[in-house]
DNA sequence: GATGAATGAGCTTTCATTCAT
DNA sequence: AATGAATGAAAGCTCATTCAT
């Protein structure tokens, strides 16, 4: 497991720019600066990664394959549809408390600079570790009777369009609560929503 | 009505901009670009709007307010909530259709480059015209007895949240109908999801 | 015939730019110096000249109709061949005196930097003014039973390689004697090479 | 003759060079470009030569021995003058057509590249070998009587501003024949204009 | 109101060269 | 001899904004 001094590098530009992304966007942030936190010269930026574009996409699939080893976790649980609902939703908003600078990167970098992942994640392939573990799920709590057979992607907006939209509105400050005590309702609502009907 | 010159050219000036913002985004779209479509020098854009921000912030305004009255003509009509539910699902949608600038620009300038916003924007006041409305609709569909009584944002976000969410996955083409044949399940999760119990 | 000052601008950027090309080369040249003579901002530069390549390519344009034209006049006049073979050369080296960026334009940034010119010169048509009076030039000599019919691009390399070296070789401080002194011994050598025989 | 390893590697590295600078130019070929194609650090290639300008220094130095080596046999050769003029095209044909590297290096990155060259080979001394030879062939055409007495660089002038000449629009591609073709003509060509008179 | 030339700061990216290993 | 990460200066180019006309 040991890394690399050169991956350990990567991973610290990595970081940086997540954070940096994920405060001021895609747009807002220079190289310059991303290089500045990480105590790195610009050229030498250039060294890990051959174009800003470049890293903001190795980012999209670096959160995508860390939300989707967690709801693997989850989908492997022993856990019925109902729990496993409260469970994505408890760890989206841990992550969104937690690590908020992967969440915000999704919504704000990833879902809205369309330009800028146009040419090597369309069709969302740079998303599929994470597209794919919910799929499993939903797949999974139709096959228990738990849920209601409809169209996947319609089932997947509700789900994470919900969950975006609260981190939205909890960024925005118009939540009146902590997104913590929200689990119970939107959990609620999303299984009334999805389950068999 | 009659609208004064000066008037009917801001109003060009908001339809240009909207187009192009949605399209290509806050940042890639330029001041140069916006007044030779409008077909007015770039000085002069400056009579009509002091900064690129101040556009923007208007935009918002702008849509807000259109989205508003039409939610208020749904909330004024005779239907009952779940109708009524139909109903804003189906204006959404119809207006991703025809006028997918509006909506286009809600998802990709408005919810993404929040430090666009900042200053004059906090707390959602620019778009305050249409979240009003959306509480109305909740407050009358508790009122009569139809929707659970939680908290608002809590259900605004799954609304708005499945909307938006619905729409970008139709932006990314992997819904594999028209966002028209989704209507009907999306009104009644939502439904579902919002209902007494 | 009175300029626009957007034009004598123009004008302004092409004489520096034409000044520092054939000096330090296409590369040695940067878009601030070519500014900064012209005592002009380097973004205002880019309201004329849309990119660096652009700019060279409208030199070479402009080089080849100023001696296109130059020419033409030779090929109008009433001398016999070998006297136009005379003055050509006069001209050529003449024009290397006096306005020595020209040549040397030609000779260190369009015949050295194919790449740069690779897109939109193909084939010599940036640069066919001056070739086309050159082809005349042979045509009439041949006509009148002077010259030698033979390809004209031998010919035309015979000629202008000839005046491109002699002028290369001035640069180099090898020659001599000044240009001047040599117009006589290379029309003769120029004649007895493409004479009739 | 054995060669050093060491000669070997900088051998490669000239053979690289070569090939890259003529194609691409001086500029538009990077050091990494270089030594990843000899396949070699670019840390160790500055163990072989001290910066990129004394790399292309050394190269002209390589080429004009190269010719210089040709012309000297043909000048050791029996052939009559216009013989040897003969000899002299086809061999500098024959070398564009088999090594244009090397005739491409001189044309496109020494003649035109003038600020790389301005230290250390003023006054032509980098390519002095050729020069010589060049020379030596013309005092013997005069001695035996072929050639007209003539200023040196005139006459050099001619002989290799033409062959450059038909070498650079063989390049541009608006030669209707191969280079082979030419080679009667040009010889008789030079010869006419050298001869005695 | 209208024009568009002008500014200048700042961006992304490149690359010859160095140096610790 | 060899590696390649690191530097840092500089390049081409963009663009929001201003201002003289």
């Amino acid at each position: 497991m040991a890394q690399t001094m050169k991956e350990q590098r990567k991973d610290a530009i990595i970081a940086v720019a997540l954070e940096l992304f994920s405060q001021r966007g895609f747009y807002a942030t220079t190289i310059p600066d991303i290089a500045a936190k990480v105590g790195m010269s610009v050229g030498n930026f250039y060294n890990y990664f051959t174009s800003k574009e470049v890293l903001a996409k190795e980012l999209v699939v670096y959160i995508s394959e860390y939300l989707g080893k967690h709801i693997r976790d989850i989908n492997e649980s022993e856990a019925d549809t109902e729990e496993k609902i409260y469970k994505i939703v408890s760890m989206y908003f841990n992550m969104a408390h937690e690590r908020p600078e992967m969440i915000e990167y999704f919504l704000r970098v990833y879902l809205s600079n369309r330009e800028i992942f146009l040419d090597d994640c369309e069709g969302m392939i740079c998303v599929s570790a994470f597209v794919t573990e919910m799929m499993i799920f939903f797949d999974d709590g139709v096959s228990s009777g738990d849920l209601y057979d409809q169209d996947f992607f319609s089932a997947f907006g509700l789900f994470m369009g919900y969950l975006g939209g609260m981190v939205f509105l909890f960024g925005e400050k118009v939540l009146p609560d902590p997104l913590e005590n929200y689990k119970e309702s939107i959990s609620k609502n999303i299984y009334n929503a999805l389950k068999i009907r």
